[in-house]
RNA sequence: UGCCCUAUGGUGUAACGGUAACACAGAGGCCUCUGGAGCCUUGGUUCUGGGUUCGAAUCCUAGUAGGGCAGCCA
C-alpha cells in the first residue's frame, strides 16, 4: 500500500507548537476533537480536519473525541448525525467511547454562566435586536454599551431563571457577557452567551428553551473533555481571545486553541449551505450524488478511504489561503486503484466485430492478468469468439494520422487475444456503422510466442454473445468554471456543468463481472475506475459509476 | 480608513539564519500486448523597499496584495 505505514504526516505548523507544548510541559498529552454541527453532510473538506484532528492524536499517541456541536436546534438534524459518525467510521477513525454533544454540556454550561453573572461579568440584555446590532458598532466603530449593563446581579439571576423557566418569547432577553464595547476585536463586544428559542431539540427534547450560543458552548465544550489542542480553522482566530477569556474567568481547563486554513478545491463549492441548495433544488441526485464533494458522494463515486486519507496528507495544513487542484484528489485514487483494483474489460459504446475466418461455434478461454501491479491478484479466463465488440472510440475510419487503433485496412492487437485487420465496414442505409469485417492472425495468439508481428496498438473487447450489458454512469466535474462561488453578482448554480453525468445503457462487460457486488471496484482496461453502485445496481441490472478516467495521452495528442 | 491573519515555481506543501526540497499539473523523452502503470529530463532574482548579520525564504521595519471580523449561525 501506498499510505506511509509510519502514521506520521508530514512537518506542518502544528506539530512544532504540539512539540513545543510538550517540552514545555503546557501539556503532558495531546487530546483533539473532531467538532462537527449535524447540520449538513460532511464533505472532502471535513475530511481535512478529521484526518488532522485523528491524525495528530494518533502521531502523539494520544486522544480524539467526536463531538456535535449542537447548539443551534432550528437547524440540526439526526439524520446528519448518523451520517456524521458513518462518514468519520468510513475514512477509518475511531472515536471508541468517546461520542458527545454539546447539549450533554447544557446543565454544566447553564452553571458556568451563573458563575459569570455572580462575577458580574454577564448580563440580562432586554433590548430589542436592532437596538443590540446597532450598538454592537462597526469594525472601524466602537460599540456602545447597552443600557441593561448595569443591572445588579440579583436582578440578573431572577431574569436568568425565568429565561430557562420558559417565562419569555423568543428574542425579549439574551444573556450577554461584561466584556468591553470598545474592543477593537468584534468578538469580546459583550458577545452573546444565550439567546431564548422555543424549539425542540433533537436530544434534549423541550428541557431548555433557552439555547447556548456557539461561541459560548465551544470552548467550554473543549475544556470540558479536557482537549488539549483545539484545532479549527481560520475564521476562529479573532474568537480566541473570547475563549481565552470564558477559561479564564471560569477557572478551568484550557485548551490552545490552533487555525488552519480549510480545504479549497476547484471546480467545487465547499459551503454547506450550497451544498445543501444542490440537494433541495434536485441539481444532484441527494448529498450522496457521486459528483457531490461530500465524503459519502466520493464513497459512491468509489473512492476510497486510503486515498482520502493519502489526499489529506499530501496537501498538508498551513494558515494561508489555498486552492487545491482537483487533479490531485483524482491522482491520490488513481494511485491507490492502480494497486489494488481489478483489470477487466468492458465496452462502453459497443460497435460490433465480425472475424471472418474466426469458426462460426468456436469459443477460446483466453487468459487474462487481473492486476499486472500485483501479482497476487491471479489470473482469470476469457471468452473469445467469432463475434466481438469493440469500441466506438478504437475505430476510426479516416484514422487521425497518430491514431493507433482499428482502421480500415489496419492491423491491432486485441488485448489477451489476436492480432486483427479491419477488412470492410458495414453500414445501415443512414450511413451508420453496423459492424466490422475482419479477419484475425492465428499465429498471434497473445502468450504463443509464434509470431513476432508488432502493432502500434492494442485495444480492449469483449466477447458479444458472453457479454453481461451493464448501465455506466460517466461522470464529470460538476462546475465548468474552476471557481463557482467566487462572482458575486452570478449565481453558483449558473456554473454547472450540463454534462457533469452522461449515462450509458447499453455498455458491455465480459461476462465475470457479472457477480460484481455494490461497491466493488474495478478498472477497466484503457478507460478508468469503475464501482459498482451501492445504490442502482442490482443483479439484473449492474450499474456502473466512473470513478476517475485512466490518463489518457491519447486526448493530449488529438486535442492537437 | 480599526483589529487579527497570511505572502516560497502554474497549484499545494517543506526548508527553523548557512546558499531553495517534495508532490500534483505542464512540456520533452524512454519503455510498454492497458496511448495505463513505471522511469528520466525540464521550470522559482522565495511580494517590494530598507535594516540586522560574515551570511536572510527564515529576524526587524515600512509598504503592497490577499483573507477574516459588524447572526439572538456555526
Amino acid at each position: 500500500m501506498i499510505e506511509n505505514t509510519e502514521n506520521k504526516m508530514p512537518p506542518n505548523f502544528i506539530k512544532e507548537i504540539i512539540d513545543e507544548d510538550l517540552k514545555n510541559n503546557r501539556y503532558t498529552k495531546v487530546h483533539t476533537r473532531f467538532p462537527p454541527e449535524p447540520n449538513g453532510y460532511l464533505h472532502i473538506g471535513h475530511a481535512k480536519s478529521i484526518c488532522l484532528n485523528f491524525g495528530l492524536a494518533k502521531e502523539y499517541a494520544g486522544l480524539t473525541n467526536l463531538r456535535f456541536d449542537d447548539t443551534n436546534p432550528t437547524k440540526e438534524d439526526v439524520e446528519y448525525v448518523d451520517s456524521i459518525k458513518e462518514d468519520v467510521k468510513w475514512l477509518g477513525f475511531d472515536w471508541e467511547d468517546r461520542l458527545y454533544f454539546a447539549s450533554d454540556y447544557f446543565d454544566t454550561l447553564y452553571e458556568y454562566a451563573i458563575k459569570l453573572i455572580k462575577k458580574g461579568k454577564a448580563y440580562v440584555d432586554s433590548s430589542p435586536f436592532e437596538q443590540i446590532k446597532e450598538e454592537r458598532g462597526a469594525p472601524t466603530k466602537p460599540g456602545v454599551e447597552s443600557k441593561y449593563r448595569s443591572r445588579t446581579i440579583e436582578e440578573n439571576l431572577e431574569l436568568f431563571q425565568k429565561m430557562k423557566a420558559g417565562e419569555f418569547e423568543d428574542g425579549v432577553h439574551v444573556l450577554r457577557a461584561n466584556i468591553d464595547m470598545t474592543s477593537p476585536n468584534m468578538n469580546l463586544r459583550d458577545p452573546i452567551l444565550y439567546r431564548i428559542r422555543h424549539a425542540e431539540h433533537h436530544r434534549t427534547g423541550n428541557k431548555w428553551c433557552i439555547y447556548p450560543m456557539y461561541d459560548w458552548a465551544h470552548g467550554q465544550s473543549d475544556s470540558i473533555e479536557g482537549i488539549t489542542h483545539s484545532i479549527c480553522t481560520l475564521e476562529f482566530e479573532n474568537h480566541r481571545p473570547l475563549y481565552d477569556w470564558f477559561v479564564e474567568q471560569l477557572e478551568i481547563h484550557h485548551p490552545r486553541q490552533i487555525e488552519f486554513a480549510r480545504l479549497n478545491l476547484n471546480y467545487t463549492i465547499m459551503s454547506k449551505r450550497k451544498l445543501l441548495r444542490l440537494v433541495e433544488e434536485k441539481h444532484v441526485s441527494g448529498w450522496d450524488d457521486p459528483r457531490m464533494p461530500t465524503i459519502s458522494g466520493l464513497r459512491r463515486r468509489g473512492y476510497t478511504p486510503e486515498s482520502i486519507r493519502n489526499f489529506a496528507d499530501r496537501i498538508g495544513v498551513a494558515k494561508r489561503d489555498n486552492v487545491i487542484d482537483l487533479s490531485q484528489l483524482e491522482f491520490s485514487i488513481r494511485e491507490d486503484l492502480n494497486k489494488r483494483a481489478m483489470r477487466v474489460m468492458a465496452v462502453l459504446n459497443p460497435i460490433k466485430v465480425e472475424l471472418l475466418n474466426y469458426p462460426e461455434n468456436e469459443v477460446e478461454q483466453l487468459d487474462a492478468i487481473n492486476n499486472p501491479e500485483d501479482e497476487s491478484m491471479g489470473s482469470r479466463k476469457l471468452p473469445f469468439s467469432r463475434e466481438l465488440f469493440i469500441d466506438a472510440d478504437d475505430f476510426q475510419e479516416v484514422p487521425h494520422k497518430k491514431f493507433h487503433r482499428l482502421s480500415p485496412g489496419n492491423e491491432v492487437r486485441l488485448r489477451y487475444a489476436y492480432i486483427i485487420k479491419c477488412k470492410e465496414v458495414v453500414k445501415d442505409a443512414n450511413g451508420n456503422i453496423e459492424k466490422l469485417l475482419c479477419t484475425f492472425d492465428i499465429d498471434t495468439k497473445s502468450g504463443t510466442g509464434t509470431s513476432d508481428k508488432k502493432v502500434k496498438g492494442t485495444i480492449h473487447w469483449v466477447s458479444a454473445k458472453h457479454a453481461v450489458n451493464i448501465e455506466v454512469r460517466l461522470y464529470d466535474r460538476l462546475f465548468n468554471v474552476s471557481a463557482p462561488d467566487s462572482e458575486k453578482n452570478i449565481d453558483f448554480i449558473e456554473h454547472i456543468n450540463p454534462n457533469s453525468l452522461a449515462v450509458l445503457k447499453n455498455s458491455m462487460a465480459e461476462p465475470f463481472l457479472k457477480n460484481a457486488k455494490p461497491g466493488e471496484r474495478f478498472q477497466f482496461e484503457r478507460l478508468g475506475y469503475y464501482c459498482v453502485d451501492s445504490k442502482d445496481s442490482s443483479e439484473n441490472k449492474l450499474v456502473f459509476n466512473r470513478t476517475v478516467t485512466l490518463r489518457d495521452s491519447w486526448a493530449k495528442i488529438e486535442n492537437q
